[in-house]
DNA sequence: ACCTGAACACCGTTCAAGT
DNA sequence: ACCTGAACACCGTTCAAGT
């Protein structure tokens, strides 16, 4: 651990000072007034310096969105082992998501950038691939909750229908396009919808209830497993959007 | 109608030329590479000019999307009156969201942009609205579906849940958000989903299975009503898309 | 009245010159 | 070996000068 020198140190300190200019700039600014002379700028150092860090203006924006991605796959590693049976947990999942989106609105956005365009193609290969990897992951977590429901005798999936990761890409698609709509100046109650994230808990719930997820909704309070998930997983997190 | 002048017929099928040769210019080289000194070298008129007709380069933007999302509205408009019961017409609305996306997935990709970040407001007011009153057209749609399998008895919504809007945004954000991921470089098969679409396809039945929407997807084959869809209302571009 | 293109302020990226 | 900042090629936007 100790064996990186001096140096080696002040480069790694001057990285995260990069990255911190540069994430409170994003969540200032917004994103189209991120850029790279300003980042340089605000770390006083010259621009050069900064594409010794970073290949490219996409490269920084990688780097960025994977921080937002770890801490969102902490948050679904603590709702995932929520004491409780599978679809509860499930159900753990879905208030998690609700949180981080609700918690960084604006690290939601800078991940939507970087999974666009031909971002990709202009990071580093380290980077990119750690990126899948972290986003696979993701992933892994909601199928090991589906495989558990199935184990438990909870949920059947027809055998040749929907696999557990096509369960979880669903889930995930209807948790993700919703607050994708939510996130832009479409105003939802001129559509007709008062709360989305109400909104998006019940269609989940529906989801569930179609594949037969034992116990079904009439059956089970699931607002008051929501209830328990944040007080019992996510207390700090639900008090600071409370208060 | 005749009331133009020379001059103004002239100046609008100039801005019919300017769209043509931008949304050229968009799905041939993406979005990134879109740039009013292009667009102005392409039409062969000044930079100066194509100010006249669009007030920015998200002004622009905004009038491509506006473009896409009026076609959006044509086929579900044709997929709404489908010959059979509500629950196959809002089946008729996946299968012709399916088949926008597929047709013109740079077309959807525009879409995208539009809503985010400040495009919005760099738009000429009467702009912005129109493409905001073609969304809520969108929503009319497929609220009309809901509404109409209420009044026949096929669905019952809970009286203080999901209402008719709150039902079709949650339609809407799955099929919105599993493209959006789709659209990307994100490898799905990576993740062990083999075929996005025919896991939208699915979870949403799972959705109207699980708000109790008759029949339900055990008692009827929904996909034959999709096939039909294709044969009777979109031939040509199921035809399209097959070849 | 309409159109032009030079001019401006910015941007991402590179690299020869410094230390 | 590391850092700099001038230089380059582009971009969106404006507007005085032309026709």
């Amino acid at each position: 651990m100790k064996t990186l020198s001096r140096k080696q140190r002040e480069i790694q300190q001057r990285e995260g000072l990069i990255l911190d200019a540069a994430r409170e700039m994003l969540l200032r600014e917004g994103f189209g007034k991120l850029s790279m002379d300003k980042v340089a700028r605000a770390v006083e150092y010259s621009k050069g310096t900064i594409y010794q860090h970073f290949g490219s203006k996409e490269d920084l924006l990688v780097a960025l969105a994977l921080d937002t991605i770890h801490m969102r796959n902490r948050m679904f590693e603590r709702a995932a082992v929520f004491a409780g049976r599978p679809r509860e947990r499930m159900t753990a999942i879905g208030v998690a998501y609700e949180l981080f989106f609700r918690l960084n609105p604006s690290h939601f956005n800078c991940c939507l950038l970087v999974h666009s365009d031909a971002v990709l193609h202009k990071t580093l290969a380290e980077r990119a691939s750690s990126l899948q990897a972290c986003e696979m992951r993701t992933m892994d977590i909601c199928v090991g909750i589906v495989r558990d429901a199935i184990a438990s005798g909870d949920l059947s999936l027809p055998s040749q229908g929907s696999s557990a990761q096509e369960l979880s890409f669903g889930l995930w698609a209807l948790h993700f396009g919703a607050y994708r709509l939510m996130a832009t100046d479409v105003p939802l109650e001129d559509l007709g919808v008062r709360d989305g994230f109400e909104t998006v808990r019940r269609m989940s719930q529906s989801i569930l209830d179609g594949l037969d997820w034992q116990p079904l909704s009439k059956d089970w309070d699931y607002m008051q497993t929501a209830q328990r998930v944040l007080a019992e997983v996510f207390p700090e997190e639900a008090a600071s959007l409370g208060g």
